[in-house]
DNA sequence: ATGATTTTTCCGTGAAACACGTAATAAGAT
DNA sequence: ATCTTATTACGTGTTTCACGGAAAAATCAT
């Protein structure tokens, strides 16, 4: 097996100078390129040059989210690592659906940052102990209990209900939500009462955290 | 001026051991200690040993922002240098509130850092530029705008009003309200109408959305 | 194609929450 | 002593919620 190629990421200066440094001292890696933006990554001309492509995003934001798609899609042949603080499930899940094959946690040694590096070379993915532990447990969990984690609001609500929820989530009244929508006030109340049974949501306080949660609503 | 100790603290192992070999290559700078664990940080014998204590946290939660106090509550000699992802107004306000002394982000440059462990050796506080810049523009801002930045909960509600918000923020109906507090349901929806006319707010949707943001309730 | 399911639409009714104004009492500040 | 604010509470009318039922329309399965 040839060298491995890398290229970093991180929009904090500093800490890409740090992890840089690592890397330099492990052997058989080659930095091809590093970059605090993540901007024009996509259209590096590097970008396609690298075996693995670490990220080390401040938070697994949609844009963050929205540029390993492009690029998984645009570069198949580019791992993405990421060196995330975020260590929760929604995240990993997050991530993985959006194309990162491999994931460095906090826990992480300088070893497993090798380790992830040739396990990701060798065409497999990479987790680190504590998110393979985190992975599992949860697994286990919905396995064992009949109330699992949260329902998913895409997999579960209509496209209309989507769309009510969107904009109750926005301090819209019912009023100016069937106005928005061309429809009556009780049709909105009742695409309410079908959103909280289907969510299992109790008031409309837990409405907002669980769409903020979900990342229908910003803050 | 003596050479200048620091202790480094980062919950990302990696990160810490990247920090480390950044500050190595500084001259003047001699490592204390490093740690992954915000813990034991508190009793251990080096930390009033160290001129200058560079954390790195993940998020700016209400456990560092503690930490941060008590060790500078504890230890006055030792300056608290952040070393944070986050860049917003109010990390940075809660930060300074919490005594922290120095905050270096995402831009900063390994000149920076230098720079920012001599200003704190001098006993100066340290702002990195795009930081110092958000501050001063928060502050022109508020200035220039009849309708300022949002009200900071804490100096504009009273203790009841605040509990009120609070409860109602964790998805308490008023009668339960009523009921936590000894006081009448009308007592509550009253307390409310205040809550909602002091931080100009409109529905309930924008109620939990504050208070989710001022760290009221969690998500 | 047809039957089954889900989605979208709407209503009735009573309870809860909200908007807005008013107001008494107590405590604190100037 | 006076003024402000906090806390308590009510009246009234509007809006939203909870829990049902129900029918047309779209979607899916066989």
């Amino acid at each position: 097996m040839s060298r491995i190629t890398v290229g970093i990421c991180s929009e904090h200066k500093l800490l890409l100078e740090g992890i840089c440094r690592l890397i330099e001292e492990l052997d058989s890696i080659d930095i091809l390129f590093k970059t605090h933006s993540v901007e024009g990554l996509l259209d590096s001309r590097l970008i396609d040059q690298v075996h693995i492509l670490i990220l080390n995003p401040h938070v697994l934001d949609t844009g963050i989210l929205n540029l390993i798609v492009k690029i998984t899609m645009k570069h198949p042949g580019v791992k993405v690592l990421l060196l995330s603080m975020a260590e929760d499930e929604t995240s990993i899940h997050k991530s993985i659906k959006a194309g990162a094959k491999g994931f460095l946690s906090r826990e992480s040694e300088k070893e497993d940052l090798l380790e992830a590096l040739l396990t990701l070379r060798n065409g497999h993915d990479y987790y680190s102990k504590s998110i393979t532990q985190l992975l599992l447990k949860k697994y286990v969990e919905e396995l064992k209990s009949e109330k699992p984690s949260e329902p998913r609001a895409l997999d579960c609500l209509s496209s209309r209900e989507l769309e009510v929820l969107t904009l109750w989530g926005s301090s819209y009244t019912n009023n100016e939500i069937s106005e928005a929508l061309y429809i009556s006030i009780r049709t909105v109340e009742s695409h309410k009462n079908h959103i909280m049974q289907k969510l299992n949501l109790k008031t409309a306080v837990d409405m907002v955290k669980f769409a903020i949660r979900n990342s229908i609503i910003e803050l």
